[in-house]
RNA sequence: GCUGCUGUAGCUCAGUGGUAGAGCACUUCCUUGGUAAGGAAGAGGUCAUGGGUUCAAGUCCCAUCAGCAGCUCCA
């Protein structure tokens, strides 16, 4: 007998040879059909596995039904139509070599190896096959065989790189199982439901290439992306939502509104703010700098570059080398000292080169020194090095803490000037993989609003709860108030990180513990931390569901240790200070790309570039137009006034395709009673007509509440709630 | 950086190896109007860049640059 404990508290038992499926049928032939999956000891297996599989030392299991109704249900669903959307392509594509095949987010992929060419005018057919496979409705069956057979198995089947994972990523397993679905037979972990015709809406999404394993230098294959759900109404619903996202492109609307632009003959990923764009920023960090100087920031500025001492001391330089833009040399031969210095440390500098560089070097000033009495590589590097140390080599800047921790240097410190709080609109440069480059969201010169922390070890966490406290509430203030907090510790197996352990744990366990008293939602990543510290990030959910990293707090205990940062304690003897790193926004770059996707390009009354614009009936109004204007003006409005000489049906329509939060159409009614008529673009209707200055106070309550009013509510809810990417084994 | 796709007027896009196109925007003129497009005329092009094939290239081939999607990366 098994004995099952169920999620309500309840036990049963049953006959050893028990699956989930029938324990459904004994509750109703209902249930046994909505059955999915089953949930035992916290892994989900397939609803037909006897459970005595689960069964150790004759304990009771943890038992739990999954049906189409909870959300782990889809990854099931979503991996079986991966399994058959494959068997629909080697239908299709005879000879297809099978790669892996995981469930991603909402959807699934699979990788094949196939030499024709796959293209979405194939879409078609292989959809076709597949709702033939799903009509047909055939089980999925699960077998295991032994190493050896697994091997013969796939090589039978001609599946090579299935073999070769048998061999290499799965080695140490010595049963495998297999998922068999009438002629199509794939090495598979599962689980799977019961039966294809569960799938009710699917969709073939996109086709892409990839690499064997993500290695490039390994075989390329296409992988074929697609999404499966259990209603054809939660499958409009997604592909609804995808529309939504493209309609709210930050990309597309930014170019439309005007508010900034990257431009190939400026530079990749460079951004030129426009008018409007840069009226936004200039808002926001009006904005948060007000909050920073009432909670004790003082504000500072550093230069865009810095010499490349400053971050090999930090540490930067030689650990992103590649991701940041080449050093300005100051001398003509620095290049090629650098160079050389690099390739006698990989060792790949024959001895002709190396003299043909040297001379090079000379030529443009360079003189041998030491370098002539060096005979090993050793010798040779340390010469050159210090030869290079004695020139000039600058950096643009990749990012502001060196310069802030050279602030805190620059006079003693006691603890009683602690926490020291150094906060600049820094602007940082980093050479961002092209790849990478996107838009506002991802770009190669960009303006954090950093700051930096210095304090006591006891201070640490005050600071870290004010620092959430801040960013709660500038969140708050643009209308975001769905996040959660993504707590960032180091990987214990890796050596990327630089300080102690017990330094590592003391942090980690500090940022836990406020997080825990905060109330806010966190999870804990393990091996996402930078290599200096442990770090919170806020992962914030926008209009349409759809979640950005945007802001960070970091701590710090490596930078004070390399910049040798001091203060003089209490007891009369010199401290080292704990630093805290933290950007609310992260970038304004990417803050602000966000914010024009999650208000859709329609910012609130507070943040508009235009706030309001002066639609004038005819020009008879037009001195009256230019009055209401001056006034709105002189109250610091940022407005307008449309004075072509076309018709007003024509100005009202370019205000609210430029998404201009209000008109005010004056006519000569209105400018006989000195009043406005507004009209609201959100409801795209005439509000009627009220005195100037009652509109005014109208609007000045409505920026001073920073009121969100456009509320957009996705059609797309569907069980948000499911994991990001689940890793299939095989 | 890698793989695939794309690049034609300010924007969105047509274009079959044989004279460079449309709509919107823009300029000028007419129109003076009441809550999402009044009318007419005009101007606007090194078809991304550089090579090649051809009697002839926007169109075919190669390279470069840039954009998009995906992969890898992210202080």
């Amino acid at each position: 007998m098994i004995k099952i404990n169920l999620p309500d508290g309840t036990s049963q038992e049953h006959e050893d040879h028990v699956t989930s499926l029938n324990i459904a049928r004994g509750i109703s032939e209902r249930l046994a059909n909505d059955v999915i999956a089953a949930e035992v000891n916290g892994s989900i297996v397939d609803a037909a596995r006897p459970l005595t599989e689960f069964v150790e030392d004759s304990n009771a299991i943890d038992f739990r039904l999954l049906t189409v109704r909870d959300s782990e249900s889809l990854g099931v669903l979503r991996h079986s139509c991966a399994h058959i959307m494959a068997r629909a392509v080697m239908r299709l594509f005879p000879g297809t070599g099978l790669a892996f095949g995981p469930t991603t987010g909402h959807g699934f992929y699979y990788d094949f190896d196939v030499e024709q060419k796959i293209s979405e005018d194939d879409f078609p057919r292989i959809e076709a096959e597949m709702s033939q496979i799903i009509k047909e409705g055939e089980p999925f069956e699960r077998f295991s065989l032994p190493r050896g057979e697994a091997v013969e198995l796939c090589e039978e089947m001609n599946q090579e790189l299935k073999v070769e994972h048998l061999q290499t990523g799965l080695a140490d397993h010595e049963t495998l199982s297999f998922y068999r679905q009438g002629e199509f037979v794939d090495l598979c972990r599962g689980p799977h439901i019961p039966r294809a015709g569960k799938i009710k809406a699917f969709k073939l999404l996109s086709i892409a290439g990839s690499y064997w394993k993500g290695d490039k230098d390994s075989k390329p294959l296409q992988r074929l992306y697609g999404t499966a759900w259990f209603s054809k109404q939660d499958l409009a619903s997604y592909l609804e939502q995808i529309e939504e996202a493209k309609r709210r492109d930050h990309r597309v609307l930014g170019k439309k509104l005007g508010l900034f632009q990257i431009d190939p003959s400026v530079g990749q990923g460079l951004c030129l703010w426009l008018p409007k764009g840069a009226t936004v920023r200039v808002i926001l960090e009006d904005f948060i700098k007000k909050e920073l100087l009432d909670r004790g920031y003082d504000p500072v500025y550093s230069p865009h570059i810095g010499r490349v001492e400053l971050y090999e001391t930090s540490g930067h330089f030689p650990y992103y080398r590649d991701s940041q833009f080449a050093p300005i040399f100051g001398h003509d031969a620095g290049r090629i000292i650098d160079y050389c210095i690099r390739k006698l440390e990989e060792g790949g500098l024959s001895s002709e080169k190396e003299e043909a560089l040297l001379q090079a070097a000379e030529i443009m000033g360079y003189e041998r020194g030491d370098y002539q009495k060096a005979t090993t590589a050793e010798e040779k590097i340390s010469a050159l090095r210090k030869w290079e140390k004695q020139q000039e080599r600058y950096l643009l800047k990749p990012m502001n803490c060196p310069h802030h921790a050279m602030m805190y240097k620059s006079e003693p410190r006691s603890y009683r000037d602690l926490p020291v709080r150094l906060a600049e609109f820094g602007t940082v440069y980093r050479h961002e993989q092209t790849g990478e480059l996107n838009g506002m969201l991802r770009v190669r010169g960009l303006t954090q609003d950093d700051a930096h922390l210095f304090c006591t070890p006891e201070q640490v966490e005050e600071e870290f709860r004010q620092t959430l406290q801040l960013v709660q509430y500038v969140l708050k203030s643009v209308g975001l108030d769905d996040y959660r907090i993504q707590l960032s510790g180091r990987d214990p197996n890796s050596d990327k990180y630089v300080g102690s352990v017990e330094t590592w744990n003391q942090a980690e366990a500090s940022l836990q513990k406020v997080l825990e008293d905060s109330g806010l939602r966190f999870e804990i990543c393990e091996g996402e931390a930078a290599f200096y510290g442990p770090k919170a990030d806020f992962m914030v959910r926008d209009a349409i569901g759809r979640e950005w990293q945007l802001g960070t707090v970091q701590l710090d205990y490596t930078l004070p240790e390399r910049f040798e940062l001091e203060y003089t304690g209490a007891d009369n003897k010199q401290h080292r200070p704990v630093m805290i790193h933290r950007a609310p926004f992260g970038s304004l770059e990417r803050f602000v790309g966000m914010l024009i996707e999650h208000f859709a390009g329609a910012f609130p009354l507070w943040l508009a570039p235009e706030q309001i614009r002066v639609l004038p009936v005819t020009d008879k109004v037009a001195d009256y137009a230019q009055d209401v204007l001056r006034q709105l003006k002189a109250k610091g409005f940022r407005a307008s006034a449309d004075m072509r000489s076309a018709k007003v049906n024509a100005k009202i329509r370019d205000a609210q395709l430029e998404l201009i939060p209000y008109m005010l159409v004056v006519g000569p009614k209105e400018a006989e009673e000195g009043a406005v008529s507004v009209r609201d673009r959100i409801e795209s209707k005439d509000l009627g007509m009220i005195p100037l200055a009652e509109a005014i106070e109208k609007f000045e309550t409505e920026v001073r509440e920073k009121t969100i009013r456009q509320q957009f509510k996705s059609t797309f809810q569907a069980l948000e709630e499911t994991t990001e990417e689940s890793e299939n084994e095989y």
